[in-house]
DNA sequence: AGGAGTGATGTAAAGGTTTACATTCACGTC
DNA sequence: GACGTGAATGTAAACCTTTACATCACTCCT
């Protein structure tokens, strides 16, 4: 009979000959109980198989042990990694992980915050640069949260995420140093705080190489493939080109890549390419890609020890944790002072979109 | 004062001015109650802006509004995309995606175990080939399962995936077209279903091309990049090689290719390959991979579409749902026939491995 | 010896919902 | 006009915990 139904904890107490509450008492607070009638307890458990009731526990307490991760895009291949650090994390603490993906539609975002509303979570992280609400100003009612991965625009909730200035500092510091001078920026956007920390440190690399910004090198991008494809088609429309592309991550650096070669370019021959994140393709391209590297797994689980600090209603001291990046040296990046002394126009062959090209058909 | 503390079913009917049961009423079974109330309810509603409390409700129900998706790896690159199908299917239900990752560690699955017991979770989807708890009697008390990608070994779990056969039989007719005649299966396994199953289209497809099968040419692995690698070095031990590479999925064929490029052979040149799965880097490879394609999305839609089924207690027609698979043409296959002709060994080169190549020097 | 203090346990309320059962009311029928 | 029928609504129990408060039996102090 005890196998239809799960036991409770009446059913444990009335086998160890106590009261339901001495039972709860045994199971969360044992200092409280006699050891004796601990032990009994303790057996009785055994035999009756007995598991607390979530429910229950979650509806007298007012509080789930559920956290809710939100990301725009599940199938990001920045976030799988960044998963396993949080559901560890999480799961030793007795919490479960419970995922919801946006795709960026406010209107998806709503539905979960119901969730939230209805307390099926305690907390909440956000793997995304921006609210996934509407601004409702329900934001009042939000439940301890925290961001990951990107710092969340709209302020006032703390992050765990990589240093990318420190992070595109190395990567720039890299191409100076492989001889690069005429280095461009792929990815500038006003809205994605990330984008931003990341051409802050492209901008102190130059400037301590006492090299000058050349701001028709700096490109605006989204991070997707297709915006890094598209800046190199605008930078060859132009008349200048650089001889190195620092990319504000890796998506942006495969399109970049793609232009290049599509166009007969050899990369690292002809143009230097790096990345930032090394998403898991980085080491299966042709060539490999140079990048930083994420600490995913630490950025999960640091994460979710924040969050749990703030669920225990401890102010954090920092609002922000920034871990420190590696450098991963592959293929896509060549020693190029070569390259850029034999250069005239920015770029080593001839081709037909240059007007300067066209003008002296000498170049190569 | 509303903002404190979040309305309760009791506040709508007080403000609605009828019972709380009417409130409940006007929610799930609208039919039962007079427009007019209903009218009330609905604007009370809305001014205090009520969300059922998912905790006492799921008490109340003795059943939650939680699937929980057990996988050994979160970061397969299989899994995202049949997650956001799974999410997208259950979230359209009203319910939630929790997840949990066992690392293979049956000690971590039974803490699952314990998610479900405790009614935290309604139904369960396993990502893996055999249930995730070592052989504990409990398994009369799983709740409705279904097993996606890789069918469940222990049995009696329903099943959704792509039809391994199938899509091997693809392959293997691709390469035979092409003019390979010597062909290895990369990746039997007696303990994966899945891994016989598209053995069993590799033997089809011969058969049906009335070519003979050598046993010599079928190589065991477990579908890691390592198992892929190591089934070429022992073929290269051996005196006859292939001229294609028919693997049991993308992993092992990564590791083939890496382990054939090592040796300096040249894809498709000198020999084929063809892997399963089409993961997100089978695109970016070089050469890029001919493959599989499983319809991911599709299979989570499906599953969870099926767990719907089983949690209303109908009794599911069918116990397997097998998609179609679709090839996807890209670089590693090549035309072999001349490479076929030129061969005496099954290789085309000569290598120091080979007792035949070092008995008669002759060959290129 | 009486009482204060302490440690172990029991009693009962509360948390928010759903639903079986009871109640009320209006209507139509004989 | 009494009564059965059915629709609409209300009452209250049940789901399983946790915990404030009450109770009880000690020990130790004065």
């Amino acid at each position: 009979m005890s196998k239809s139904t799960p036991a409770t904890i009446e059913d444990v107490a009335r086998l160890a000959e106590v009261s339901i509450a001495t039972v709860s008492r045994a199971i969360h607070t044992p200092e409280k109980v006699a050891k004796e009638t601990r032990l009994k307890v303790t057996q009785a458990i055994a035999i009756t198989g007995y598991t607390t009731n979530a429910m229950a526990r979650s509806l007298r307490l007012g509080r789930s042990n559920m956290i809710l991760v939100v990301a725009p895009d599940i199938g990001d291949p920045n976030f799988s990694n960044i998963l396993v650090g949080l559901e560890n994390e999480a799961r030793s603490h007795g919490y479960g992980v419970l995922i919801g993906h946006t795709q960026n539609d406010p209107q998806r975002g709503l539905e979960y915050l119901k969730f939230l509303n209805s307390n099926q979570a305690a907390g909440m992280i956000l793997f995304t640069g921006i609210l996934p609400f509407g601004h409702q100003t329900m934001t009042a009612r939000l439940p301890p949260s925290v961001g990951v991965f990107e710092p969340v625009y709209n302020g006032g909730i703390p992050y765990v995420g990589v240093d990318d200035a420190a992070g595109a500092r190395k990567a720039i510091d890299l191409l100076i140093a492989e001889g690069h001078r005429r280095i461009a920026f792929i990815g500038e956007s006003r809205t994605r705080l990330a984008h931003a920390r990341r051409k802050a440190g492209y901008e102190d690399g130059l400037s301590a190489a006492r090299l000058e910004l050349d701001p028709r090198l700096v490109m605006p991008g989204d991070g997707t493939i297709e915006s890094g494809r598209l800046a190199v088609e605008q930078l060859f429309m132009r008349d200048t080109l650089p001889s190195a592309f620092m990319c504000v991550n890796d998506q942006t650096a495969i399109g970049v890549m793609l232009a290049l070669t599509a166009r007969g370019y050899s990369i690292p021959g002809d143009f230097s390419v790096t990345g930032f994140d090394d998403v898991p393709q980085a080491s299966f391209m042709n060539p490999t890609l140079t990048t930083i590297r994420q600490p995913r797994t630490a950025i999960g689980k640091q994460a979710m020890a924040l969050l749990f600090k703030l669920l225990q209603d401890e102010k954090p001291e920092e609002t922000e944790i920034l871990l420190a990046p590696d450098l991963v040296v592959r293929n896509s990046v060549g020693g190029s002072a070569r390259a850029a002394e034999a250069l005239t126009h920015g770029h080593r062959r001839r081709h037909p979109l240059c007007a300067r090209c066209r003008a002296d058909g000498s170049l190569l």
